[in-house]
RNA sequence: GGAGGGUUCGCCUAGUGGCCGAUGGCGGCGGUCUUGAAAACCGCUAAGGCAGCGAUGUCUUCGUGGGUUCGAAUCCCACACCCUCCGCCA
Protein backbone atom coordinates (compact mmCIF):
# COMPACT_ATOMS: atom_id res chain seq x y z
CA UNK A 1 0.00 0.00 0.00
CA UNK A 2 1.19 3.07 -0.98
CA UNK A 3 2.27 5.91 1.27
CA UNK A 4 -0.42 8.59 1.29
CA UNK A 5 2.11 11.20 2.54
CA UNK A 6 4.21 10.71 0.13
CA UNK A 7 1.70 11.03 -2.45
CA UNK A 8 0.70 14.04 -1.18
CA UNK A 9 3.92 15.79 -0.50
CA UNK A 10 5.90 14.67 -4.16
CA UNK A 11 3.02 13.41 -6.52
CA UNK A 12 5.81 13.25 -9.49
CA UNK A 13 7.75 11.20 -7.69
CA UNK A 14 5.08 8.40 -7.81
CA UNK A 15 3.85 9.47 -11.57
CA UNK A 16 7.85 9.54 -12.37
CA UNK A 17 7.63 5.62 -11.04
CA UNK A 18 4.01 4.69 -12.80
CA UNK A 19 6.07 6.14 -16.03
CA UNK A 20 9.05 4.19 -15.27
CA UNK A 21 6.62 0.80 -14.42
CA UNK A 22 4.22 1.84 -17.26
CA UNK A 23 1.45 1.98 -15.35
CA UNK A 24 -1.20 4.49 -15.50
CA UNK A 25 -0.02 7.94 -14.51
CA UNK A 26 -3.51 9.07 -14.23
CA UNK A 27 -4.02 6.58 -11.03
CA UNK A 28 -1.54 9.59 -9.18
CA UNK A 29 -4.00 12.07 -9.47
CA UNK A 30 -7.49 9.91 -9.13
CA UNK A 31 -5.60 8.98 -5.59
CA UNK A 32 -4.91 12.64 -4.57
CA UNK A 33 -8.72 13.46 -5.73
CA UNK A 34 -9.76 10.25 -3.76
CA UNK A 35 -7.64 11.64 -0.78
CA UNK A 36 -8.90 15.34 -0.66
CA UNK A 37 -12.52 14.17 -0.88
CA UNK A 38 -12.29 11.64 1.93
CA UNK A 39 -10.39 14.99 4.01
CA UNK A 40 -13.42 16.94 3.29
CA UNK A 41 -16.32 14.08 4.13
CA UNK A 42 -14.19 13.48 7.63
CA UNK A 43 -14.44 17.23 8.79
CA UNK A 44 -17.82 17.31 7.74
CA UNK A 45 -18.75 14.52 10.11
CA UNK A 46 -16.75 15.68 12.42
CA UNK A 47 -18.25 18.69 13.09
CA UNK A 48 -21.54 16.97 13.64
CA UNK A 49 -20.13 14.34 15.99
CA UNK A 50 -18.76 17.26 17.89
CA UNK A 51 -22.10 19.34 18.39
CA UNK A 52 -23.99 15.87 19.16
CA UNK A 53 -21.15 14.44 22.19
CA UNK A 54 -21.52 18.41 23.43
CA UNK A 55 -25.55 18.45 23.44
CA UNK A 56 -25.08 15.29 24.87
CA UNK A 57 -23.52 16.30 27.88
CA UNK A 58 -26.25 18.45 28.13
CA UNK A 59 -29.03 16.04 28.29
CA UNK A 60 -28.57 14.41 31.75
CA UNK A 61 -28.54 17.86 33.63
CA UNK A 62 -31.53 19.35 31.47
CA UNK A 63 -35.09 19.12 32.55
CA UNK A 64 -38.77 20.25 31.00
CA UNK A 65 -38.98 22.18 28.17
CA UNK A 66 -34.96 22.80 27.78
CA UNK A 67 -34.76 19.05 27.66
CA UNK A 68 -37.26 18.59 25.12
CA UNK A 69 -35.74 21.70 22.97
CA UNK A 70 -32.41 19.85 23.12
CA UNK A 71 -34.18 16.50 22.24
CA UNK A 72 -35.66 18.06 18.93
CA UNK A 73 -32.30 19.60 18.04
CA UNK A 74 -30.16 16.01 18.64
CA UNK A 75 -33.01 14.12 17.03
CA UNK A 76 -32.66 15.73 13.56
CA UNK A 77 -28.78 15.96 14.52
CA UNK A 78 -28.58 12.25 14.93
CA UNK A 79 -29.93 11.96 10.85
CA UNK A 80 -27.31 14.11 10.20
CA UNK A 81 -24.42 12.37 11.42
CA UNK A 82 -25.28 9.05 10.54
CA UNK A 83 -25.56 10.48 6.71
CA UNK A 84 -22.48 11.72 7.49
CA UNK A 85 -20.61 8.99 8.45
CA UNK A 86 -21.84 6.69 5.42
CA UNK A 87 -20.28 9.54 3.36
CA UNK A 88 -17.22 9.18 5.02
CA UNK A 89 -17.52 5.12 4.90
CA UNK A 90 -18.04 5.46 1.09
CA UNK A 91 -15.35 8.06 0.65
CA UNK A 92 -12.29 5.74 2.35
CA UNK A 93 -13.17 2.89 0.52
CA UNK A 94 -12.89 4.81 -2.69
CA UNK A 95 -9.71 6.19 -1.41
CA UNK A 96 -8.42 2.11 -0.35
CA UNK A 97 -9.09 1.46 -3.75
CA UNK A 98 -7.08 4.51 -5.40
CA UNK A 99 -4.46 3.63 -2.78
CA UNK A 100 -4.32 -0.16 -3.92
CA UNK A 101 -3.82 0.71 -7.66
CA UNK A 102 -0.32 1.97 -7.33
CA UNK A 103 2.44 -0.07 -7.43
CA UNK A 104 5.39 0.42 -4.45
CA UNK A 105 7.41 3.43 -5.93
CA UNK A 106 10.14 2.27 -7.99
CA UNK A 107 13.76 2.98 -5.85
CA UNK A 108 16.47 5.34 -7.62
CA UNK A 109 18.72 3.14 -10.10
CA UNK A 110 16.25 0.84 -10.91
CA UNK A 111 15.90 0.66 -15.12
CA UNK A 112 13.19 1.49 -16.79
CA UNK A 113 10.89 -1.10 -18.95
CA UNK A 114 9.96 -4.53 -18.85
CA UNK A 115 10.44 -8.11 -18.87
CA UNK A 116 13.67 -7.74 -21.03
CA UNK A 117 15.05 -4.29 -20.09
CA UNK A 118 16.89 -5.96 -16.94
CA UNK A 119 20.60 -4.84 -16.32
CA UNK A 120 23.56 -8.02 -15.85
CA UNK A 121 25.49 -6.44 -12.84
CA UNK A 122 27.57 -9.03 -13.01
CA UNK A 123 28.49 -12.59 -14.08
CA UNK A 124 30.38 -15.17 -11.87
CA UNK A 125 31.80 -18.09 -12.57
CA UNK A 126 33.02 -20.07 -15.58
CA UNK A 127 29.97 -22.05 -17.85
CA UNK A 128 30.58 -25.09 -18.03
CA UNK A 129 29.86 -26.50 -21.48
CA UNK A 130 29.62 -30.34 -21.00
CA UNK A 131 29.93 -32.50 -23.98
CA UNK A 132 26.61 -34.58 -25.31
CA UNK A 133 25.11 -32.94 -21.94
CA UNK A 134 22.10 -34.20 -20.54
CA UNK A 135 19.57 -32.18 -18.86
CA UNK A 136 18.40 -32.40 -15.63
CA UNK A 137 15.40 -34.56 -16.27
CA UNK A 138 17.77 -37.14 -17.92
CA UNK A 139 19.92 -37.11 -15.22
CA UNK A 140 17.54 -37.33 -12.65
CA UNK A 141 16.01 -39.99 -13.93
CA UNK A 142 19.80 -41.84 -14.41
CA UNK A 143 20.58 -40.77 -10.79
CA UNK A 144 17.22 -42.33 -9.97
CA UNK A 145 16.57 -38.99 -8.44
CA UNK A 146 13.60 -37.93 -10.13
CA UNK A 147 10.25 -39.31 -11.72
CA UNK A 148 8.50 -36.82 -13.28
CA UNK A 149 5.71 -39.96 -14.88
CA UNK A 150 4.63 -41.00 -11.63
CA UNK A 151 4.35 -37.28 -10.60
CA UNK A 152 1.89 -37.20 -13.42
CA UNK A 153 0.46 -40.40 -12.62
CA UNK A 154 -0.84 -39.37 -9.12
CA UNK A 155 -0.64 -35.98 -9.01
CA UNK A 156 -1.34 -34.46 -12.79
CA UNK A 157 1.57 -32.35 -14.95
CA UNK A 158 4.17 -30.36 -13.19
CA UNK A 159 4.35 -33.01 -10.13
CA UNK A 160 7.24 -35.33 -9.39
CA UNK A 161 8.50 -37.41 -7.21
CA UNK A 162 11.72 -36.85 -5.57
CA UNK A 163 13.68 -40.58 -4.89
CA UNK A 164 16.99 -41.86 -3.61
CA UNK A 165 19.68 -38.97 -3.95
CA UNK A 166 17.17 -37.06 -5.61
CA UNK A 167 15.35 -36.57 -2.03
CA UNK A 168 18.50 -36.66 -0.30
CA UNK A 169 19.46 -33.66 -2.55
CA UNK A 170 16.80 -31.98 -1.63
CA UNK A 171 16.62 -32.29 1.78
CA UNK A 172 20.74 -31.33 1.75
CA UNK A 173 20.41 -28.39 -0.17
CA UNK A 174 17.77 -26.85 2.00
CA UNK A 175 19.76 -27.84 5.05
CA UNK A 176 23.16 -26.07 3.02
CA UNK A 177 20.74 -23.11 3.16
CA UNK A 178 19.02 -23.36 6.29
CA UNK A 179 22.51 -23.55 8.41
CA UNK A 180 24.20 -20.85 6.22
CA UNK A 181 21.13 -18.49 7.56
CA UNK A 182 21.33 -19.47 11.23
CA UNK A 183 25.25 -18.70 11.17
CA UNK A 184 23.95 -15.35 9.88
CA UNK A 185 21.90 -14.60 12.96
CA UNK A 186 18.66 -15.25 11.12
CA UNK A 187 15.73 -17.39 13.48
CA UNK A 188 14.95 -20.56 11.15
CA UNK A 189 11.09 -20.82 11.04
CA UNK A 190 8.69 -23.14 10.19
CA UNK A 191 5.36 -21.47 8.97
CA UNK A 192 1.79 -22.67 8.33
CA UNK A 193 1.72 -23.29 4.74
CA UNK A 194 -2.19 -22.71 4.77
CA UNK A 195 -3.35 -19.08 5.42
CA UNK A 196 -6.44 -17.33 5.94
CA UNK A 197 -7.28 -14.93 3.11
CA UNK A 198 -6.53 -11.49 5.17
CA UNK A 199 -3.07 -13.36 5.40
CA UNK A 200 -2.64 -13.81 2.08
CA UNK A 201 -4.44 -10.52 1.14
CA UNK A 202 -2.45 -8.41 2.97
CA UNK A 203 0.89 -9.82 1.71
CA UNK A 204 -0.59 -8.54 -1.42
CA UNK A 205 -0.84 -12.31 -3.15
CA UNK A 206 -4.68 -11.60 -4.21
CA UNK A 207 -3.91 -8.75 -6.42
CA UNK A 208 -2.19 -9.96 -9.57
CA UNK A 209 -1.06 -12.92 -8.59
CA UNK A 210 -4.65 -14.33 -7.30
CA UNK A 211 -4.55 -16.94 -10.79
CA UNK A 212 -1.48 -18.07 -9.14
CA UNK A 213 -2.66 -19.17 -5.70
CA UNK A 214 -4.65 -22.43 -4.61
CA UNK A 215 -7.31 -22.10 -2.53
CA UNK A 216 -9.27 -24.54 -0.80
CA UNK A 217 -13.06 -23.59 -0.50
CA UNK A 218 -14.56 -25.74 2.09
CA UNK A 219 -12.32 -23.80 4.89
CA UNK A 220 -11.82 -20.31 2.69
CA UNK A 221 -7.74 -21.30 3.35
CA UNK A 222 -4.98 -20.47 0.86
CA UNK A 223 -1.90 -22.88 0.03
CA UNK A 224 1.39 -20.46 0.44
CA UNK A 225 3.44 -19.82 -2.69
CA UNK A 226 6.39 -19.09 -0.67
CA UNK A 227 6.81 -18.36 3.17
CA UNK A 228 7.03 -15.10 2.73
CA UNK A 229 3.59 -14.94 3.15
CA UNK A 230 3.36 -16.55 6.74
CA UNK A 231 6.58 -14.78 7.78
CA UNK A 232 5.54 -11.29 6.38
CA UNK A 233 1.98 -12.08 8.17
CA UNK A 234 3.59 -13.45 11.14
CA UNK A 235 4.01 -9.64 13.11
CA UNK A 236 0.82 -8.20 11.58
CA UNK A 237 -0.82 -5.26 13.74
CA UNK A 238 2.59 -5.15 15.72
CA UNK A 239 4.85 -3.04 16.83
CA UNK A 240 8.23 -4.02 16.75
CA UNK A 241 11.10 -3.23 19.23
CA UNK A 242 13.93 -3.46 16.44
CA UNK A 243 17.67 -3.38 17.28
CA UNK A 244 18.88 -3.49 14.01
CA UNK A 245 17.16 -6.05 11.31
CA UNK A 246 14.86 -8.76 12.41
CA UNK A 247 15.55 -11.94 10.14
CA UNK A 248 13.82 -15.18 9.75
CA UNK A 249 14.62 -18.25 7.64
CA UNK A 250 11.84 -19.45 6.36
CA UNK A 251 11.73 -23.53 4.94
CA UNK A 252 8.15 -24.41 3.41
CA UNK A 253 6.81 -26.24 0.64
CA UNK A 254 5.45 -23.66 -1.87
CA UNK A 255 2.51 -24.13 -4.70
CA UNK A 256 2.10 -22.57 -7.14
CA UNK A 257 -0.96 -23.09 -9.99
CA UNK A 258 1.07 -22.31 -12.53
CA UNK A 259 -1.86 -20.72 -14.66
CA UNK A 260 -0.73 -19.52 -18.01
CA UNK A 261 2.43 -20.55 -17.71
CA UNK A 262 0.93 -23.40 -20.65
CA UNK A 263 3.57 -24.79 -22.49
CA UNK A 264 6.19 -23.03 -20.50
CA UNK A 265 8.98 -25.34 -18.99
CA UNK A 266 7.15 -28.58 -18.99
CA UNK A 267 9.97 -30.51 -18.98
CA UNK A 268 11.22 -31.47 -15.51
CA UNK A 269 11.18 -29.87 -12.68
CA UNK A 270 11.79 -26.31 -14.10
CA UNK A 271 8.22 -25.14 -13.56
CA UNK A 272 6.25 -27.10 -10.98
CA UNK A 273 3.12 -26.73 -8.66
CA UNK A 274 5.03 -27.85 -5.82
CA UNK A 275 8.53 -27.13 -4.44
CA UNK A 276 10.44 -26.80 -1.14
CA UNK A 277 12.17 -22.86 -0.53
CA UNK A 278 14.48 -21.92 2.22
CA UNK A 279 13.64 -17.85 2.41
CA UNK A 280 15.02 -15.15 4.04
CA UNK A 281 12.53 -12.34 5.44
CA UNK A 282 14.04 -9.68 6.84
CA UNK A 283 12.05 -6.45 9.07
CA UNK A 284 14.12 -3.40 9.12
CA UNK A 285 13.94 0.69 9.37
CA UNK A 286 13.10 2.06 6.16
CA UNK A 287 16.40 4.09 5.96
CA UNK A 288 18.67 0.55 6.02
CA UNK A 289 16.60 -1.40 3.67
CA UNK A 290 18.83 -0.81 0.58
CA UNK A 291 21.81 -1.59 2.85
CA UNK A 292 19.90 -4.85 3.88
CA UNK A 293 19.03 -6.14 0.13
CA UNK A 294 22.75 -5.32 -0.63
CA UNK A 295 23.07 -8.01 2.51
CA UNK A 296 20.09 -10.22 0.92
CA UNK A 297 22.12 -10.55 -2.46
CA UNK A 298 25.41 -11.58 -1.10
CA UNK A 299 23.96 -14.48 0.87
CA UNK A 300 22.41 -15.43 -1.63
CA UNK A 301 25.49 -15.57 -3.72
CA UNK A 302 27.63 -16.97 -1.06
CA UNK A 303 24.83 -20.02 -0.97
CA UNK A 304 25.67 -20.17 -5.23
CA UNK A 305 29.34 -20.02 -4.53
CA UNK A 306 28.73 -23.10 -2.02
CA UNK A 307 27.02 -24.98 -4.54
CA UNK A 308 29.92 -24.16 -7.19
CA UNK A 309 27.13 -22.87 -9.93
CA UNK A 310 28.00 -20.29 -12.97
CA UNK A 311 26.00 -17.64 -12.50
CA UNK A 312 24.99 -13.85 -13.24
CA UNK A 313 22.89 -11.31 -11.12
CA UNK A 314 20.47 -9.12 -13.19
CA UNK A 315 18.86 -5.73 -11.82
CA UNK A 316 14.88 -6.51 -12.93
CA UNK A 317 13.43 -3.72 -14.90
CA UNK A 318 10.36 -1.59 -13.26
CA UNK A 319 7.94 -3.43 -15.09
CA UNK A 320 8.90 -6.44 -13.94
CA UNK A 321 9.09 -5.76 -10.37
CA UNK A 322 5.26 -7.05 -8.86
CA UNK A 323 3.38 -4.18 -6.98
CA UNK A 324 5.20 -4.61 -3.59
CA UNK A 325 8.55 -4.52 -4.79
CA UNK A 326 10.99 -0.89 -4.90
CA UNK A 327 13.46 -2.85 -6.95
CA UNK A 328 14.32 -6.42 -7.39
CA UNK A 329 17.60 -8.78 -7.65
CA UNK A 330 17.54 -12.00 -9.63
CA UNK A 331 20.38 -14.54 -9.94
CA UNK A 332 19.92 -16.89 -12.38
CA UNK A 333 22.11 -19.86 -12.82
CA UNK A 334 23.38 -21.45 -16.26
CA UNK A 335 21.75 -24.17 -17.78
CA UNK A 336 23.88 -25.65 -20.07
CA UNK A 337 21.33 -27.89 -22.12
CA UNK A 338 19.34 -24.65 -22.51
CA UNK A 339 22.24 -22.31 -23.33
CA UNK A 340 20.75 -19.66 -20.98
CA UNK A 341 20.09 -18.46 -17.88
CA UNK A 342 17.48 -19.68 -15.27
CA UNK A 343 16.10 -17.65 -12.39
CA UNK A 344 17.17 -19.11 -9.07
CA UNK A 345 16.96 -16.88 -6.41
CA UNK A 346 15.17 -13.45 -6.44
CA UNK A 347 15.42 -10.56 -3.68
CA UNK A 348 13.14 -8.07 -3.11
CA UNK A 349 12.92 -4.70 -1.17
CA UNK A 350 9.56 -3.63 -0.70
CA UNK A 351 10.12 -0.67 1.41
CA UNK A 352 7.02 0.08 3.78
CA UNK A 353 4.87 -0.94 1.30
CA UNK A 354 3.85 -4.54 2.33
CA UNK A 355 4.36 -3.34 6.04
CA UNK A 356 1.53 -0.29 5.14
CA UNK A 357 -1.06 -2.71 4.41
CA UNK A 358 -0.28 -5.58 7.41
CA UNK A 359 0.20 -2.52 10.07
CA UNK A 360 3.67 -3.91 10.86
CA UNK A 361 5.43 -0.84 13.09
CA UNK A 362 8.73 -0.39 14.75
CA UNK A 363 9.54 2.23 17.54
CA UNK A 364 12.09 4.76 15.85
CA UNK A 365 14.78 6.72 18.23
CA UNK A 366 12.06 9.16 19.26
CA UNK A 367 9.91 6.00 20.69
CA UNK A 368 7.32 6.67 18.13
CA UNK A 369 5.83 3.89 15.60
CA UNK A 370 7.17 3.89 11.81
CA UNK A 371 6.10 1.61 9.24
CA UNK A 372 8.99 -0.78 8.87
CA UNK A 373 10.54 -2.02 5.26
CA UNK A 374 10.22 -5.29 4.20
CA UNK A 375 12.80 -7.89 2.33
CA UNK A 376 12.36 -11.05 1.38
CA UNK A 377 15.51 -13.31 -0.84
CA UNK A 378 15.51 -16.88 -2.15
CA UNK A 379 18.14 -18.96 -0.05
CA UNK A 380 17.95 -22.52 -1.36
CA UNK A 381 14.69 -24.11 -3.29
CA UNK A 382 14.36 -26.83 -5.29
CA UNK A 383 15.28 -25.52 -8.88
CA UNK A 384 18.54 -25.09 -8.16
CA UNK A 385 18.58 -28.92 -8.20
CA UNK A 386 18.27 -28.30 -12.32
CA UNK A 387 21.52 -26.10 -12.21
CA UNK A 388 23.23 -28.09 -10.08
CA UNK A 389 22.96 -31.61 -12.00
CA UNK A 390 22.94 -29.69 -15.47
CA UNK A 391 26.90 -27.84 -14.26
CA UNK A 392 28.00 -30.23 -12.29
CA UNK A 393 27.35 -33.73 -14.54
CA UNK A 394 30.30 -35.60 -15.55
CA UNK A 395 30.39 -38.16 -18.93
CA UNK A 396 29.46 -41.16 -17.58
CA UNK A 397 25.82 -39.51 -16.27
CA UNK A 398 27.12 -39.14 -12.42
CA UNK A 399 26.73 -35.77 -10.69
CA UNK A 400 29.95 -34.08 -8.51
CA UNK A 401 28.51 -32.93 -5.45
CA UNK A 402 30.08 -29.72 -4.39
CA UNK A 403 32.24 -29.71 -1.29
CA UNK A 404 30.08 -27.73 1.00
CA UNK A 405 26.83 -29.85 0.07
CA UNK A 406 28.41 -33.01 0.97
CA UNK A 407 28.03 -32.95 4.80
CA UNK A 408 24.06 -32.64 3.71
CA UNK A 409 23.98 -35.73 1.53
CA UNK A 410 25.70 -37.98 3.82
CA UNK A 411 29.44 -36.99 2.72
CA UNK A 412 28.67 -38.53 -1.03
CA UNK A 413 30.71 -36.62 -3.55
CA UNK A 414 29.39 -37.96 -6.42
CA UNK A 415 25.81 -39.30 -7.41
CA UNK A 416 25.95 -42.44 -9.38
CA UNK A 417 23.65 -43.69 -12.02
CA UNK A 418 21.54 -46.51 -10.55
CA UNK A 419 20.99 -49.47 -12.60
CA UNK A 420 18.59 -50.07 -15.21
CA UNK A 421 14.82 -51.67 -13.95
CA UNK A 422 14.26 -50.53 -10.76
C1' G B 1 -20.52 -32.65 14.20
C1' G B 2 -23.08 -31.28 19.34
C1' A B 3 -23.14 -28.27 24.08
C1' G B 4 -21.29 -24.37 26.96
C1' G B 5 -17.67 -20.19 28.15
C1' G B 6 -14.91 -16.15 26.38
C1' U B 7 -12.68 -11.74 23.19
C1' U B 8 -11.46 -4.36 27.09
C1' C B 9 -4.99 0.02 26.45
C1' G B 10 2.39 -4.79 26.27
C1' C B 11 0.20 -8.80 30.01
C1' C B 12 -3.73 -9.70 33.66
C1' U B 13 -8.21 -7.28 35.16
C1' A B 14 -12.80 -3.67 36.64
C1' G B 15 -16.75 -2.01 34.22
C1' U B 16 -25.08 -3.73 32.69
C1' G B 17 -27.14 3.13 28.93
C1' G B 18 -24.72 9.71 29.89
C1' C B 19 -20.19 10.98 35.81
C1' C B 20 -16.08 5.79 30.64
C1' G B 21 -10.93 6.62 26.35
C1' A B 22 -12.35 3.56 30.00
C1' U B 23 -10.64 0.84 36.89
C1' G B 24 -6.83 -1.66 39.48
C1' G B 25 -2.38 -4.70 39.37
C1' C B 26 2.06 -6.32 36.72
C1' G B 27 5.70 -4.82 33.43
C1' G B 28 8.30 -0.43 31.32
C1' C B 29 10.21 4.77 31.80
C1' G B 30 11.48 9.08 34.94
C1' G B 31 12.14 11.00 39.94
C1' U B 32 12.81 11.12 45.64
C1' C B 33 15.81 8.45 49.14
C1' U B 34 20.88 5.67 49.01
C1' U B 35 28.18 5.50 48.50
C1' G B 36 25.72 2.05 44.95
C1' A B 37 21.71 -1.28 44.58
C1' A B 38 17.18 -3.26 46.53
C1' A B 39 12.83 -1.82 49.08
C1' A B 40 9.44 2.11 49.82
C1' C B 41 7.14 6.39 47.88
C1' C B 42 5.74 9.98 43.73
C1' G B 43 4.81 10.79 38.56
C1' C B 44 4.40 9.16 33.43
C1' U B 45 3.04 4.98 30.25
C1' A B 46 -2.49 2.77 23.65
C1' A B 47 -2.81 3.66 18.49
C1' G B 48 -4.59 6.39 14.52
C1' G B 49 -7.14 10.43 11.46
C1' C B 50 -8.07 15.70 10.77
C1' A B 51 -6.90 21.16 11.71
C1' G B 52 -2.52 24.09 13.25
C1' C B 53 4.39 26.52 12.36
C1' G B 54 3.52 25.19 17.31
C1' A B 55 1.27 24.99 22.34
C1' U B 56 -2.95 22.52 21.47
C1' G B 57 -7.84 21.26 19.82
C1' U B 58 -11.02 17.71 17.81
C1' C B 59 -12.65 12.99 16.09
C1' U B 60 -12.22 7.52 15.82
C1' U B 61 -11.06 2.82 18.04
C1' C B 62 -13.47 -1.83 24.19
C1' G B 63 -13.01 -8.95 18.33
C1' U B 64 -15.70 -7.52 13.23
C1' G B 65 -20.17 -5.76 10.82
C1' G B 66 -25.10 -4.08 11.41
C1' G B 67 -29.33 -2.43 14.63
C1' U B 68 -32.01 0.09 18.93
C1' U B 69 -31.31 5.13 21.28
C1' C B 70 -30.86 12.16 21.62
C1' G B 71 -26.61 9.12 23.62
C1' A B 72 -23.69 2.16 23.53
C1' A B 73 -17.70 -1.11 26.21
C1' U B 74 -22.67 -1.66 28.42
C1' C B 75 -29.07 -3.58 25.11
C1' C B 76 -30.41 -6.60 20.28
C1' C B 77 -28.85 -9.41 15.66
C1' A B 78 -25.18 -11.69 12.49
C1' C B 79 -20.23 -13.22 11.76
C1' A B 80 -15.03 -14.30 13.06
C1' C B 81 -11.55 -16.13 16.39
C1' C B 82 -10.09 -18.56 21.07
C1' C B 83 -11.05 -22.00 25.22
C1' U B 84 -13.61 -26.26 27.74
C1' C B 85 -16.52 -30.72 27.51
C1' C B 86 -18.82 -34.73 24.43
C1' G B 87 -18.70 -37.49 19.85
C1' C B 88 -15.70 -39.01 15.58
C1' C B 89 -10.80 -39.81 13.52
C1' A B 90 -5.42 -40.31 13.78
Amino acid sequence: MIDLRLVREDPEAVRASQRLRGDAVEAVDALLHADEARRSAVSAFEALRAEQNQLGKLMPKAAGDEKAALLARTKTLAADVKAAQAAVTEAEQVLRAAQFAIANVVQDGAPGGGEDDYVVLREVGTRPEPADARDHLALGELLGAIDTERGAKVSGARFYYLTGVGALLQLGLLQLGLWQAVEAGFTPVIPPVLVKPESMEGTGFLGSHAAEVYHLPADDLYLVGTSEVPLAAYHKDEILALNGPLRYAGWSSCFRREAGSYGKDTRGIIRVHQFDKVEMFSYCPPEEAAQEHQRLLAWEEEMLGKLELAYRVIDVAAGDLGSSAARKFDCEAWLPTQNRYMEVTSTSNCTTFQARRLNTRYRDADGKPQTVATLNGTLATTRMMVALLEQHQQPDGSVRVPKALQPFVGGRDVLEPVKAGS
